[in-house]
DNA sequence: CTCTCTCTGTAGCACTCGCTACATGTTCCA
DNA sequence: TGGAACATGTAGCGAGTGCTACAGAGAGAG
């Protein structure tokens, strides 16, 4: 492994854990036993650093999700898909797309070119996910979509909320409607 | 209308415009006619100005969201309320939502209460609608919550996708399940 | 007229930011 | 053994940050 592929992979579990608004190198590359200089050297440019770290948390995620054994039946599927994306692994990871997609607002980049390449590879994920569960290819997309857009969006206020159990009712709510 | 209000409508507008990561006060205060100096001198302290401007945005998309006519069923409640979360007001004020809900994910004050008080009253108002439009008390509730959930989420995505009738479809589908 | 209270401009503090210039290892190949 | 290429430490630049100290302007009250 390259210096630089370790680097990205130690930078990463960092931002998993520390945040991505608001990185700094300096702690950043403190905690790394390095300095600000050197990321700067390995990686050009704090922009291109980022677009790394962004690219290596979106693969872990995809290793998990693909590695999902199939569900039994759409409805397993859609409330299977959200436990596995609110585990302790893919939350973080979650938690940092977050936000990429907040940074990326406004038209800035790389943030916007990684959430767009993250955005797709998710959605062919879930969908072929529910194509395993018996879904027919045109029904799978569908409700990918469908399920893609309400997990986002439970995943996204659930560090605010207090009652944890709620959102996998809602799922639960949702897989029953479109099972 | 005091000094401190009007500048707080129109650093609203402000910053709805150009975004709430990485706002600064210093080109705030030179969009609006005054100084940084002058903004801490109103508002305390920027944490205060920003908890300011959040509330200000949600006070305008409350009053929008409240002044929905009655939808005839509920499967076009939910694609009424769709259309209306998409229009150009309420659009920024949610892409403002995302900002501050990104920059709560650690816990930050004041994006954390201001972002948890805004949850609260929008699944109030999603309930009255659904409620409005021949929902019982019970089922609005649980609707509200699925619809919250996957409203947020494809607006998360929107700035990003480039199909923007694809969200729209995805609404109709998730209205035809569940209406 | 003077005193007080609200408001505002100027200047600057102490700090952080991404990034760079320059010099110095360190390694490996000819 | 010499030289090139890669790697790294030190120091610092220029810009920007939230915020403050200080002085003064303006208005209203006695």
């Amino acid at each position: 492994m390259t210096k630089r592929e370790d680097l990205a992979q130690r930078a990463t579990d960092y931002v998993l854990e520390h945040g991505l608004i608001g990185l700094s190198l300096r702690p950043l590359a403190a905690a790394l036993g390095t300095s600000d200089r050197m990321l700067i050297y390995h990686f050009g440019s704090k922009d291109e650093l980022i677009a790394t770290v962004l690219a290596t948390s979106n693969e872990r995620s995809m290793r998990i999700v693909r590695a999902m054994p199939r569900s039994a039946s759409v409805r397993a599927a859609i409330v299977e898909l959200w436990d596995v994306f609110t585990s302790t692994k893919l939350e973080a990871c979650q938690r940092m797309y977050v936000e990429a997609a907040a940074l990326g607002l406004f038209g800035r980049e790389p943030y916007v070119g990684s959430v767009r390449a993250s955005n797709q590879v998710w959605l062919e994920a879930i969908t072929e996910h529910l194509r395993n569960a018996g879904a027919s290819a045109d029904r799978a997309g569908r409700l990918a979509a469908i399920v893609d857009a309400a997990i986002n969006g439970l995943l996204f206020d659930r560090p605010l909320d207090t009652d944890e159990a709620e959102a996998r009712r809602v799922i639960e709510d949702l897989a029953a409607a479109l099972g």
